[in-house]
DNA sequence: CTATATTTGCCCTTTATAGGACAAGTCAAT
DNA sequence: ATTGACTTGTCCTATAAAGGGCAAATATAG
């Protein structure tokens, strides 16, 4: 979800792992983990890709709560149920 | 959510925190944290209160995914498009 | 007032996760 | 066959979260 995303935008620009790694300091077997879902990207590291990226955060953000979501639901049955519930309790709160 | 669940239960029930928590051999401070969403619920747990309340797992998990769920999101104000990602990336994976 | 039930805060230890490097592997294109 | 881009696996360290006890604080009922 999130890095199917980040992998879209890197390509649309026509930038390399390489320079991306570059531009946040990593090195690319890191970029190429986040682009592949293997490692949760930080919140400092969605900053950094939202400017190399040139959008606001706020338009990465459902995604990576996105993929944080994904991950905590692995696979489970009742996923669906699960989120409808959160749904319905989240609407709740804001009145 | 899952803390409201299994407070509702255990009173439906007539039982008090002491004696729940003698079944999960834990002391009573931990039920009141895991009731009030102060603490997680292990798995572990989540099955012996399925057996003490005498229900299914099944019918603990949407609240105990939901509470991890809700967790992770935070209060961010982008949890309902995040949401909605996921749900339809979810419906996708299953055809 | 005083028991009993529950909550809250603080503490501690163990386990897990994040964050990241590095090496080696795969895959295309040349 | 080399090179350049990316991926995958293993490893390490540091931080965070789980799991839980205990004591003190708050309700609440009688």
């Amino acid at each position: 979800m999130l890095g199917e995303k980040l992998k879209e935008l890197r390509e649309s620009k026509g930038l390399l792992q390489r320079q991306v790694a570059a531009e946040l300091d990593v090195d690319t077997a890191y970029i190429s983990k986040m682009e592949n879902n293997d490692k949760p990207v930080s919140k400092s590291h969605l900053e950094a890709l939202a400017k190399v990226y040139d959008l606001p955060e706020s338009e990465l953000m459902p995604y990576w709560l996105g993929e944080k979501v994904l991950h905590v639901l692995e696979n489970n049955e009742h996923s669906i149920q699960a989120l409808n519930l959160v749904l319905k309790n989240i609407r709740n709160v804001n009145e």
